[in-house]
DNA sequence: CAGTATTAGTTGAAAATGTAACTATCAACC
DNA sequence: GGTTGATAGTTACATTTTCAACTAATACTG
C-alpha cells in the first residue's frame, strides 16, 4: 500500500488530539476559566500530589516558561500555594489549596467520563493497542518540549 | 481496571502529536523556514491540486485567519499563486508554483520515510488499528477549530 | 431590483507562546 | 572561602495565534 500524504502519522495524531482536546477544553475552560497548560498543571498535582515546577515540566513535557505562568495564573485562582524548600531555596513545592483539590475532583469526573466516551466506539483489544501506540509515539526519542 | 489521569486519551493524544511533529518541523523549519500550518497548506495543495481557501479550512480543520496568513507567507516564498475565480470572485484559487511543487515532493518525500519510521515499530495489525482509531477520533463530531 | 443576509478572505488588537536573558541559590573545585 | 558553573524559576521581548470587526462579492427575499 502506497503513501498518503492525508494518513501522515504527525497530521493525523493532531488532529485526532484537536479534536478531544478542543471538546475538553470547554469543560475547564467555559466553566473555570483555565487555559489548557493549566488545567495540565492542576492535574498533575491533583493526581501525583505536591510537586515542584521543575517536576512537572518534566512530567508533563511542557516548557518552564509555561508552568510558571500556569502556576502563577493558578495561584491567583487559589487553586495552589508555593513552598520554598528548606534543604534547597531555589525549588518551590507546589500544593493544591482546598478548593483546587474540589475543583480537580470535578474536572478529574469529567475527564473520565469524556475519556470514557471517546474510547467507546472502540473494542478492548484496539483500546489496548491505541494505548500501548500513543505511549510509544510519545516517548520516541523524546525531546519534545523541554 | 480504573482510570488513571495520565491516560487520559486527550492528553495522550496531545503528548504523541507535540513529540512527532516538533520532530518533523525541524525538516520544514530549518531547512525551508515554514511554519506548521504553511507546511499543511502546502501539502494539501501538493497533494490535492489547486484548492481554494475555505476547501484548505474545510480539509485541514483549520481557521481561516491561519490559513490566511499561511497562504500570504507561502505567497511571499514564491511557492503558490492566487487567481480569483471568475464564477464568484470571492473565492481565489491557489496553485503551487514550480518551486512550490518541487518543495513539496522534497518534503513528501521526507514526510513518507518519517512516517514510516514512527510506525517501524508497530505490527501490521497494530497499524491499521492505529490508523483506524485516529481518523475516528478526528472526525468524532468535529467542529473541532472551525 | 432594493435591502438584507451570507460567504471568502483580510486586518488589527489582544492573548498566548517561544526564546533568551536574567536573578537567586546551590555545587564543585582550586 | 572565592570563583566558576549549573539549576529553579521569572521576566522581557519577539513571534504566533485568537477574536472580532472589516471589505468585497454573491445569494436570498419581498
Amino acid at each position: 500500500m502506497s503513501f498518503v500524504i492525508s494518513d501522515f502519522l504527525p497530521y493525523l495524531l493532531n488532529r485526532a488530539a484537536e479534536q478531544s482536546s478542543m471538546r475538553f477544553q470547554k469543560i475547564y475552560k467555559d466553566r473555570f476559566g483555565m487555559l489548557r497548560t493549566e488545567w495540565r498543571v492542576l492535574f498533575h498535582l491533583g493526581f501525583y500530589g505536591p510537586l515542584t515546577a521543575s517536576a512537572i515540566c518534566e512530567m508533563a513535557g511542557l516548557h518552564k516558561t509555561k508552568v510558571s505562568r500556569a502556576v502563577s495564573a493558578l495561584e491567583d485562582k487559589q487553586y495552589l500555594t508555593r513552598l520554598v524548600t528548606e534543604a534547597d531555596k531555589r525549588f518551590e513545592t507546589l500544593s493544591l489549596t482546598k478548593s483546587g483539590q474540589e475543583t480537580f475532583a470535578y474536572l478529574e469526573a469529567q475527564a473520565e467520563a469524556f475519556h470514557k466516551a471517546l474510547m467507546a466506539p472502540f473494542s478492548d483489544s484496539e483500546r489496548a493497542v491505541l494505548h500501548k501506540c500513543l505511549l510509544q509515539l510519545k516517548d520516541a526519542s523524546a525531546d519534545s518540549e523541554l
